[in-house]
DNA sequence: TTGACAACAGAACAAACGTTCTTTATATTG
DNA sequence: CAATATAAAGAACGTTTGTTCTGTTGTCAA
């Protein structure tokens, strides 16, 4: 049980290099053991675990479940330092968290640094859900005149306006069409290595 | 040529039901042939085509043009918009683009605005990658007298410092330990509907 | 000290797999 | 109409794969 872990932490190592699972000889390679029948014994108690399942045809394919983090709710404190309990328990699916609708879903980068000030930065990966209503104060990626713009939707005098994050930039009032192509829902960031 | 698009089309959808590219035999099934050399062929093609590659082992895997959709909004650009770019896949695409090593990553919930100048706002999911060293400049989770801290860090006449992204918090100058738990490789956040 | 169990190793084997080579049918083109 | 390319079928074959069954080793409790 407890070895199994390692067992799986190296599965999944081994999956986000190369995206399969692959056969029993490499998987002895991977887990550092010398028995198909004991990589096999391993397998089929990641399947009880629900951390892997099979096809059909017989070939491990992994599950949601197999991609979940272990999150350490409020262990840690970006303000004044706090005491911290140690991390476990919880476990995320990064994509489950923010995507509910695949399908209406898009990923738009973030170009600029007109947002800024509500922490979008240039480069981000904005998460939008596709649709054609936003309410006031949400972020929104709206058409205007052609050209996609990710800014705050508000309201002056009846009028929509398009609130920049940051004081270097105007605030766009549309004369004529303002269509919301979606909603920001989500937001990713990577830092480069 | 044109045919191939067609194969592709069928081993996209047979891909995003089984997470997996089956045998020769499996795709002759799916593209609906006869002849495992003729599937050989295909699959030859659509690698050079940059659809699919081989690991070491000599197993197929898609790539990243596997799963890259037609986007029919073509490329909109002006001012200080955003750059369109669709995904297919249902899930790990995020997860993908985050994590390299599954089993070093683990998810932390940022909590305070010390970091409010870097982008990284409370509630905020961090993407860490435990290790114990650092390259100055890194955003660090490190572990100062017993607590976590999410700071950049740096160094000053010769010893390492904290530094928050906002001028409200003070420049964490840890007498004694000063340990690293992980570096800031990604970041999450998730608007409220 | 013995017995039981968990954690592996190893061998054996049929079925499946990928590869290569040869052949055939259908279009295309000049 | 002939030459040629494309799209596929089919057979042959050595290798790999998953599976099952039988051993081996270490540990720990009775």
């Amino acid at each position: 049980m407890s070895k199994d872990s390692e067992y799986l932490n190296r599965l999944q190592d081994y999956y986000a290099e190369w995206k399969n699972i692959p056969s029993y000889a490499k998987l002895c390679e991977v887990f550092g053991i010398a028995s198909k029948s004991w990589v096999k014994a391993i397998l089929t108690r990641l399947a009880d675990a629900d951390f892997i399942e099979r096809t059909p045809d017989g070939r491990w394919i992994p599950t949601r479940q197999f991609f979940s983090r272990p999150h350490a709710e409020s262990t840690v404190q970006a303000g004044m330092p706090v005491s911290v309990t140690a991390t476990q328990g919880e476990y995320f699916v990064i994509d489950e968290m923010l995507v509910d609708t695949p399908s209406k879903t898009t990923l738009i980068t973030v170009k600029g640094d007109s947002m800024v000030d509500a922490g979008i930065q240039d480069g981000d990966v904005a998460v939008v859900e596709k649709r054609l209503t936003a309410n006031i104060g949400d972020i929104v990626v709206a058409i205007v005149d052609n050209d996609f713009t990710l800014k705050t939707l508000d309201k002056e005098n009846g009028a929509f306006i398009l609130r920049p994050a940051n004081p270097a930039y105007p605030v766009i009032r549309p004369q004529g069409t303002l269509e919301i192509f979606g909603v920001l829902i989500g937001l990713v960031r990577k830092y480069k290595r």
